[in-house]
DNA sequence: TCGGCTATGAGAACCATTCCCATTCTCGCC
DNA sequence: GGCGAGAATGGGAATGGTTCTCATAGCCGA
């Protein structure tokens, strides 16, 4: 984990009347060095001793201070990740099987197409300040694999 | 409701050793009547008498046919929508306030471009079958006039 | 060091969703 | 047209991820 993630997520967290914790820390860290989002089951057994409780309810104060996203998915667990302007723009590749995700980045001419046609269409539709999500939904090669 | 919609999701139900009842019917009607993704609070509220165990049984079933599908959001409840491959290829436009869908389409040659841009990306992470999903995010313009 | 405020942990509470089961309906068959 | 088997329905109980509560512990400024 970098120290400027480290230095914007403390000013994020005091912003908010918040204080950088040690679990909190814990939480960012582990989120920083994924290479996609975390589901809870994944975060409480790479957390070392962090408890259910305080894992829900730091990760919800982390939400609030906009320090990580929660990203819905088709599973029965919540995913995290963090925030996009911390960690950059992209997007992910989702398994329709096993639901693993994996974060991807795509031609940044392409980004910049989609984002100049789609915020024509959301103007037209009423809608203001739109981002796009994108999802690349298919099956990995494990699952392609066994089944 | 089209006559051919009805027929092909007969043919799928039966194919699943299902019945196309009248409260199955009554939910293809809502959701192809719909241009956006129902919750199941707006469901049960459009259809009259509708028990809300057979809401969710039903719906599970056509899921299951694959004649509906289950959106996920960042919502507490659960929406549907009729599946892709019998409502034509499409993406959202969503609410970040409200949480309101609405159906979008996105010029040919952007699909065509995503399509082919997205499968190079996804065939070298390994991944087969790739769909892209796509999805606006922003303030719908009564939100936005609100607050 | 003290006082006030925040964080933590354990479990209870919540609530969308799923499951269960007794009753009712459908449809093929005679 | 009536029978019987299997499917659907409805009401409520059970499930389980998530949130809430509250007593205790920790942190930080004065």
């Amino acid at each position: 984990m970098s120290v400027e993630l480290d230095t914007m997520v403390e000013a994020r967290l005091r912003g908010a009347g918040q204080r950088y914790t040690g679990q909190r820390r814990d939480l960012v860290r582990l989120l920083a060095d994924a290479d996609s989002p975390r589901s809870i089951p994944q975060i409480l057994a790479e957390a070392r001793d962090m408890k259910q409780s305080s894992a829900y309810r730091n990760l919800a104060e982390l939400e609030h201070a906009g320090v990580v996203r929660r990203v819905p998915t088709d599973e029965e667990y919540g995913r995290y990740e963090l925030a996009e302007d911390l960690i950059g723009h992209h997007h992910h590749l989702v398994c329709s099987n096993c639901g693993t995700m994996r974060d991807v980045e795509v031609p940044a001419d392409l980004e910049a197409t989609l984002d100049r046609t789609l915020d024509r269409i959301a103007k037209s539709a009423g809608f203001a300040r739109v981002q796009h999500r994108l999802e690349l939904v298919g099956l990995c090669a494990d699952c392609a694999a066994t089944g």
